[in-house]
DNA sequence: CAAAGAATAGAACGAGCGTGCTCTTTTTGT
DNA sequence: ACAAAAAGAGCACGCTCGTTCTATTCTTTG
């Protein structure tokens, strides 16, 4: 079982992090976060020790609802276009379903720290970094077991696929679009179809 | 002739444009605007009124010099492809040139923006909404010039190509990463020579 | 060139910020 | 159940913020 402060700590987190998801990492500040968890300053201080550790530690704990919410679940599908569907459709469902109150906790605060060297900024660096990756990935795997055209080249049709449901993100966070969605995920299947028939047609 | 009010009025929206692009409009204080212009804070401050007229000044201004610097030349392109192009391309240009600081003014500010209702917030969707405009319309004045298959939507399409530059200039912000723009002008050109292919087809 | 008016500086306010300190309450191990 | 330790509350500090007021310095115009 976890101690009292682990549980404290984490249900802190939890505010903290919908709360940046919204406002910015820089919005969080721990008197408003105090208030909202209905505890005192000092108290909830004493949790982190500094501003900067709090954000910190907010990252990260919006790093593991990620992959709990998208990557693990994506990972499981089996690998090729299934995964990469998997991944993509699965991410647009977490912001479906609204596991960050703001929207994406990631796409809020890499916009807000692309400007501000330091340790945060590097840390969610690196977040956004292995998302990429996996995307990557998951393309490359899809070639491997030839799927999809050996071809193209998986940075760029990461790129662009990331680009349909990150840009599905910002339209539905700021206008409450739905349709954002239902644009995003029409052109990720488009996308992945035209690379797919490109392949049958040269075998 | 401009009276000394108002240039200097446009010299602080100059920097207060530049640094909101990188840092976002909330971190637009009146004292460090006031020490990066050379003024006090009280002398600056008697040009808004508050803070809030600061930011709705900041606002049109940036998009002033979006207009002039990528709506109004890709305008001037003929109809068609080629002004779709023009507009894509001349977006992904104004972001390489750095015309703000920061990348985009529009990108920060409507990610910080999301969640903090108010005029300010009217006022930049007002902008953006007019981008998505102008490259929706273009894509059907291209398919009325039977450039463009007729079958398309103009709304998915206008998605996809602004995902592309917009996710570009993301990747750009974050990491510096100028493959972005080759990724996001191949992905833009590959997009469009599909849509005119089919229509040669049906033809 | 002087008077009128606009433009800016300087000081001060109340509020909220992050951060220490000390004291009290609550949890935990035996 | 009780002592030891952990967790949290309350308060105070120096700082910066937006804003207001008054005084001073520039521009413009007759």
């Amino acid at each position: 079982m976890l101690t009292k402060r682990e549980r404290t700590r984490l249900s802190i987190l939890d505010t903290a992090a919908a709360l940046a998801s919204a406002q910015g990492l820089e919005s969080l500040s721990i008197g408003g976060l105090a208030t909202k968890t209905g505890m005192s300053k000092s108290g909830l201080f004493s949790h982190f020790g500094s501003r900067e550790e709090l954000q910190l530690a907010t990252v990260d704990h919006a790093a593991d609802i990620f992959a709990r919410e998208v990557v693990v679940p994506g990972r499981s599908a089996p690998r090729g276009m299934a995964r990469i569907w998997a991944l993509l459709d699965g991410f647009l469902d977490y912001i479906e379903r609204g596991v960050f109150a703001g929207g994406c906790f990631f796409a809020t605060t890499s916009i807000e720290f692309k400007d501000r060297p330091g340790p945060v900024r590097d840390r969610i660096g690196e977040h956004v970094t292995q998302w990429r990756s996996y995307i990557e990935h998951a393309v490359e795997q899809a070639q491997e077991l030839g799927e999809l055209d050996p071809e193209a080249d998986p940075r760029r049709i990461g790129f662009e696929l990331n680009a349909f449901v990150q840009s599905a993100k910002s339209q539905h966070a700021f206008f409450g679009d739905d349709r954002a969605f239902v644009d995003a995920r029409a052109a990720v299947r488009d996308r992945l179809e035209s690379l797919r028939a490109k392949e049958r047609l040269t075998v």
